[in-house]
DNA sequence: GCCGTTTTCGGCCCGACTGTTTTCAGTCG
């Protein structure tokens, strides 16, 4: 069992206990621990046999017992208790926005509503109007809810499907007759959200690979088996289809099964015009086939450059002279946006610049929160002036590196930014963020993201449109307007890596590049391991067709502080 | 449930917002 899924249980029991009108310091008491024991760096099992867990902050003597059984035994009787308490599908209406275990509780005692589809159902009744607390307009939101809900479900975020797809190549690299693999599908493509897992192997002994795939760790059920393909679902509920083709089909199959769909049949189209068939066993002139080692000798075939799987969307690859020298991982030189324990971050600044330097990165922007956000230990002026200080002090520590003074500054309902303008002007760079009022009219909202725009101490626009994926739309916004005001006053807007919103997203990302607009790549990183988040920022940027030029920390230090106007 | 101590209990972040009801509960960040 990996702290990932310890903090999941953690965070499920929280939410347990939430049902149980347990004290709310006790729920809380759970997510701590969740936080603190996903944020570890130090490998589980030994703090466990060394029984060390309490010394961490956040975990006392009674989470450390449960941790323990949880990683001796891989379960929790504790937690399997309360989960008895409760039906499924009453927790999982949590999953409904702006529904929580009270109300969840609720229809569930009153009414014996226990899934999803009866609460929908009980609404379009008009059923619920009975209970106390529930009006017309609470059955309206609950509706919308479940809509939205039912849009996304099936779906996972880039960031949970990568690791696991990895992990399973790894397994697949161990069988002895397999000779090529790789991740095929959207999430070779680095989508956002991904529904399965797709997988792609060459070999001579097809049965083979797939008998020892479906031994792999986390499989579950075995959905489908046929001659070449394998359908399995982990413990997770996350669907993994692995392809078995031939060593020599491999290429067409791995250009086949990578899409998108939409860039399949533009690639089809391109060949029929030249006379040729394209398909997944091969790219064939009459009957002959055209031999191809890769994917780069397939598209040379078709009288195309190699297309990155990031570009292959239909959105004019194919009609690109010279497909653009995407930036990569090696093309950032530091990052902005990061959190440390100042405000909601859970490492230091030491500890947090020490991690970015061991990434290869040379300089790291500090963010912390303004004081608007109190539920994040938000800075005013004089805790600000503090921190500098403290980075003062630091920065006198490497020659290599440097910690770069800023703030993410909450843009206020009326446009303004959180700070006074003598502290803005000290610092080195500021992000201006909305985290409050997300219920303003598109008009309203966009004048006061504008205005800040506007501001002269603002120099890069956060997470954009605040949308989290998977779970909440982003408020409504003008990003033409947005973008167009961001160029006139030459100011950056931010590519969020964070895994869940990846904001701006790739289309608009390209919008700006087109009009001009500088992005930055920012992790958002709560803690040293957030900072490695940047691989799905240049994942997103690589899909936005995004070169080292249009993007502010590919840049070295001296350049970066003269854009910044330091 | 954790933590610190004025150490075996009491404090732990709390304001904004919504939809309800008319003073509050639930949700969210």
């Amino acid at each position: 069992m990996n702290t990932g899924q310890i903090a999941q249980i953690l965070d499920a029991i929280a939410l347990l206990l939430e049902f149980k009108d347990e004290n709310p310091f006790k729920i809380r008491a759970y997510q701590n621990a969740a936080r603190a024991i996903e944020s570890l760096t130090s490998d589980i099992s030994t703090l466990v046999a060394e029984k060390k867990l309490s010394e961490i902050p956040g975990i006392g003597k009674a989470i450390e017992e449960k941790i323990t059984q949880l990683v001796m035994t891989g379960k929790l009787d504790y937690y399997e208790e309360l989960r008895k308490e409760i039906p499924e599908g009453v927790v999982a209406m949590c999953e409904i926005p702006s529904f929580g275990p009270k109300k969840a509780r609720l229809v569930w005692k009153e009414l014996g509503i226990t899934t999803i589809e009866a609460l929908r159902k009980a609404c379009l009744e008009d059923k619920l109007s009975s209970l106390k607390g529930f009006g017309e307009k609470t059955q309206k939101k609950i509706l919308q809810g479940i809509e939205f809900h039912q849009q996304h479900a099936g779906q996972y975020l880039l960031s949970d499907a990568m690791p696991v797809a990895r992990r399973l190549l790894a397994h697949l690299k161990e069988c002895g007759t397999v000779h090529r693999v790789s991740i095929a599908g959207s999430l070779r493509r680095w989508k956002e959200t991904v529904k399965d897992i797709d997988l792609l192997a060459s070999a001579t002994d097809a049965a083979q690979v797939m008998d020892h795939f479906v031994k792999a760790e986390g499989v579950s059920e075995i959905i489908g088996r046929g001659d070449t393909k394998t359908s399995v679902r982990l413990a997770s509920g996350m669907q993994v289809d692995l392809r078995v083709v031939t060593e020599a089909q491999f290429p067409y199959a791995l250009a086949y099964f990578t899409g998108s769909k939409e860039h399949n049949v533009a690639v089809r189209q391109a060949a029929q015009k030249k006379g040729l068939k394209v398909n997944e066993y091969g790219i064939f002139d009459g009957s002959k086939l055209i031999e191809c080692k890769d994917e780069a000798a397939f598209y040379q075939a078709l009288g195309f450059p190699y297309i990155p799987p990031e570009m292959r969307e239909n959105t004019g690859e194919l009609d690109y002279n010279a497909i653009p020298q995407l930036l990569d991982f090696q093309s950032l030189k530091g990052v902005f946006h990061t959190h440390s324990t100042w405000s909601d971050g859970t490492a230091g600044i030491e500890a947090m610049a020490e991690k970015a330097r061991s990434m290869g990165l040379r300089y790291m922007g500090l963010s912390d929160h303004s004081k608007a956000a109190s539920y994040a230990n938000g800075l005013d002026e004089t805790r600000l002036t503090l921190q500098m200080k403290e980075i003062d002090k630091l920065n006198k520590k490497w020659k290599d590196f440097r910690i770069l003074k800023g703030l993410e500054c909450d843009i206020l309902p009326n446009g303004d930014l959180d700070l006074t303008p003598e502290i803005l002007g000290k610092l080195e760079f500021v992000i201006g963020s909305v985290h409050s009022r997300f219920d303003m009219s598109e008009k309203e909202m966009t004048d006061r993201v504008c205005k800040a725009i506007a501001n002269e101490h603002f120099d890069i626009l956060g997470h954009a449109t605040g949308r989290l994926l998977l779970s909440r739309e982003g408020y409504k916004l003008d990003l033409g307007r947005v973008l167009e005001t961001a160029r006139k006053h030459r100011k950056i807007v931010e590519l969020n890596a964070y895994p869940n919103r990846l904001d701006l997203d790739w289309i608009h990302c390209r919008r700006a590049k087109e009009l001009g607009v500088m992005l930055s790549i920012n992790p958002d990183a709560h803690s040293t391991a957030d900072l490695e988040n940047i691989e799905y920022g240049v994942a997103t940027a690589r899909r936005a067709w995004l070169e080292k030029k249009d993007v502010l920390n590919t840049r070295d230090l001296n350049e970066v502080l003269e854009i910044l106007d330091v």
